[in-house]
DNA sequence: AGGGTATCCAACCGTAGGGTTGGATCATAT
DNA sequence: ATATGATCCAACCCTACGGTTGGATACCCT
């Protein structure tokens, strides 16, 4: 059965779990032709290189994760419970995120206009739902949300060298706590009066 | 002139500029020899394997970051700047440790106990400065302001995508306003009684 | 039916990677 | 002075990698 499109889709499944596991320089090709039960060839033919190959799984995973347009945040600790959740069932737009910074270059991201885009609207978002004054602010204070709520994952092997030995769920508890505590206050009014720019 | 501990040396510093820059996979242990000028005979026979050689990078840079030990915190802005300037001006440690954290396989960590033994050190440090009663809402917090100082390292894409276009200036100050206060947030007394485990 | 095109794939290519080897060179001790 | 062992290094080995090629196979249009 001959079907270039569904070819295209196992190729990028495949490619986003082997480079979201290995990164840009431990993925192999071989590996990802292999698990998609497609060519290698076809690989080329649709992506170019495997860098070009890297490029289309961030675009194809933040179009998935893109989907969130629109929706609500809800409370802090909803906030924080709800991107914590997403990167601990679903690692792979977090990883796929990390290994894109440690290898940045200086040319530009894949996607990166559409991405600016989305975190405009999501920050325009934030800020009308709590009644925010400043839109750098509101930038800012979610750019820490998502690094709050993504630092467990981020760090995973730091959490464990901090936590105090046979005394996992009491620290983890008072992470909880202090990361709803801290949402919170990333998100009271900002009441100052300075320009927006 | 024969000198094995300083080609020992070379080779580590070779080594940690690679590992950092371009991670396990990606560092070559090629160009490790070349910059360190030492053989990779050398190199084997000191460091046994690429991974062997990673590890001892970790160690070594481990211990370097360890001449902290005994340091008060100061306030809470102190603390965050002073983790966050470290973290800009000497990014290899935070590199090599998102490096680990990506590449983690289950097995323990390079220099794991020396590791333990320091942050308990420090959180112990932090809880008397602060005078809070539970060791491990301490920690929780310590690991949470390592990860605020250090996210805007660790995904400046994320940092560049979310700063409202021509407002860098603008988001940036309110960018540690807000990191220093939830740092404070963090190191507020914890006043309940739970057991502290 | 059959020509044309998009899709597929097995086999291949060049190279650069991690790792090894065998011997040369130097410091030291007797 | 010379035997000993540590240190050094140029050249080598082999595999597996990213990437390519040439032809075969299915689909579509007339």
């Amino acid at each position: 059965m001959r079907d270039a499109e569904a070819t295209r889709r196992r190729i990028l499944d495949a490619a986003r779990a082997e480079f979201s596991r290995y990164g840009p320089a431990g993925a192999r090709i071989n590996r990802i032709a292999s698990i998609s039960a497609a060519n290698k060839e076809r690989i080329y033919a649709n992506f170019g290189s495997k860098e070009g190959l890297f490029d289309a799984v961030m675009v194809d995973t933040l179009a998935v994760h893109g989907k969130m347009k629109g929706v609500k945040y809800g409370s802090p600790e909803e906030i924080i419970d709800r991107l914590h959740g997403t990167h601990e069932r679903a690692p792979e737009l977090l990883r796929l995120m990390l290994w894109e910074a440690l290898t940045l270059d200086g040319g530009d991201l894949p996607g990166e206009e559409e991405r600016r885009k989305y975190y405009k609207e999501r920050v325009s978002v934030l800020q009308k739902e709590y009644g925010l004054s400043n839109t750098a602010n509101t930038a800012a204070a979610l750019f820490l949300l998502i690094g709050i709520a993504a630092w467990p994952s981020t760090m995973p092997q730091l959490k464990a060298l901090v936590t105090p030995e046979g005394n996992n769920k009491e620290f983890d508890k008072r992470l909880f706590e202090l990361m709803h505590r801290i949402a919170a206050a990333l998100l009271e009014v900002d009441d100052d009066n300075d320009n927006d720019g």
